[in-house]
DNA sequence: ATGCCTAACACCGTTAGA
């Protein structure tokens, strides 16, 4: 089985580039995000022509996220727990959706998409954090299930300085402060594993380049978008691919889809 | 040099992304 994530930036604008992946690769599960549509508005009968089971969760404009499965989506929870979406105390920002992947093998999937926290000393950095705190007890509830379970998507945090091009030019960023990654490392510590780490890890891996200043052919690049497995799914992790190629094509994402294959 | 792209929404600019 594979299991894809990509943040698409707007389904819509971006529906022939990512229609034309899909049509290719074929993965049996994918998560996307920065879908920037109402559920109302996602082009599910463009995946269901495919063959894919859609499930989103979905507001205006902003953020959004969606899974797609090959087989039928069950226990499909949209939200992190600790938010009342669509609510007024609660959360209001469409970052999380979780589904069973059903079949002889089942598989618990989420999409996620993490805040991007900038610029730090504000209230958007404080958000970030709390939203890892969340993510952090959620992920142990499901860890303690011993099932397999992918958490995948755009984390927007940049584990390490060999993910990072220049690490001095992101010291500053919301992504690669040292609270954002001990937040991840401590994701790490309750025992998920980073696909990509555990089964290439080469430096380099990026995910993402930005629009501005020719980050592409400059290679200026970042790895942000991440799988993360519990031991039930890391047992059978065969390999992890990043499709950089895809950054080259026309009307890019600025994120490349990021594929992990599990034996199961 | 807190911009340099790109997208959404509504407007002919602002907000957000990372």
């Amino acid at each position: 089985m594979r299991i894809a994530t990509w943040n698409v930036n707007s389904i819509n604008a971006r529906l022939e580039t990512v229609l034309g992946w899909f049509s290719e690769e074929q993965p049996e599960v994918a998560c996307l995000q920065e879908i920037k549509c109402l559920d109302e508005k996602f082009p599910a009968e463009a995946f269901e022509r495919l063959g894919y089971n859609v499930a989103v969760h979905g507001q205006k404009t902003y953020n959004g996220v969606a899974l797609l499965s090959k087989t039928p989506l069950e226990d499909v929870r949209r939200g992190l727990p600790g938010e009342d979406f669509p609510g007024e105390e609660g959360d209001d920002q469409a970052r999380y959706l979780e589904a069973v992947i059903s079949g002889p093998r089942p598989v618990r999937v989420a999409a996620i998409y993490l805040p991007n926290g900038n610029p730090i000393g504000t209230d958007k950095f404080a958000y970030k954090l709390r939203w890892m705190e969340r993510l952090n007890a959620h992920a142990q509830t499901l860890l303690a299930l011993e099932e397999p379970l992918a958490l995948a998507g755009d984390y927007n945090v940049i584990p390490e300085p060999r993910d990072v091009y220049d690490p001095a030019a992101w010291t500053g960023d919301a992504l690669f402060q040292p609270k954002t990654r001990s937040a991840f490392r401590a994701l790490e510590w309750l025992g998920l594993t980073d696909a990509y780490m555990a089964a290439d890890g080469a430096p380099g891996g990026y995910t993402f380049w930005d629009y501005q200043a020719g980050a592409w052919p400059r290679n200026n690049g970042i790895r942000i978008d991440h799988l993360l497995l519990s031991p039930q799914a890391a047992d059978h992790l065969a390999g992890v691919v990043i499709h950089r190629d895809v950054r080259g094509r026309d009307k890019p994402s600025d994120h490349v889809p990021v594929v992990a294959e599990l034996n199961l």
